[in-house]
DNA sequence: ACTGAATAGGAATTCAAC
DNA sequence: GTTGAATTCCTATTCAGT
């Protein structure tokens, strides 16, 4: 059912940096989901996940309210930096 | 200078609905900036934004922080219609 | 360090099938 | 309405040049 890959995508950004679409469909049949890049392509729009850059460079799917948390970490972390330097 | 464009990115994006990356290049040369998608793709990679769905159901680039006040205007709508149903 | 042209790589859509 | 295969479209990177 779509509905309950939708949650096991969610699951699987939040635990792990997933970088691409092919990726998402090889976790998601690791947990016996077999879909193709297409559905998988399909679902990050409903879900509306968003592509964001990891603090190492890399790409990796996020919710719009994770990446914002990740977003006020890192001004913190750069905040923080220039007070003590 | 890089650092104008990247100011001058920033503004287009919010005023108007940037579908791809050779919509920018194109914005960007009628503003007497000629860059190609190359220059465009890494400039959106250095400003970390992100492509994000309209509520039309296309695709538009955004800041994660305009994303997610995007977020929020969408979930207090859908909540609004719930309660007046 | 910055950029463009060309290419490779990744994502969205089409088209058909169910 | 949902999906996969194939395709088209879009984006990131490479490689060269400045």
């Amino acid at each position: 059912m779509k509905s309950e890959r939708h949650a096991m995508i969610l699951e699987i950004i939040e635990r792990s940096d997933v970088e691409t679409q092919e990726d998402l469909a090889r976790l998601l049949k690791e947990r016996g989901i077999g879909v193709t890049q297409a559905t998988v392509s399909r679902d990050i729009k409903e879900l509306r996940l968003i592509k964001v850059l990891t603090d190492t460079g890399a790409y990796k799917y996020a919710t719009v309210d994770k990446a914002e948390a990740g977003l006020k970490d890192r001004l913190i972390r750069i905040f923080s930096d220039s007070v003590m330097a």
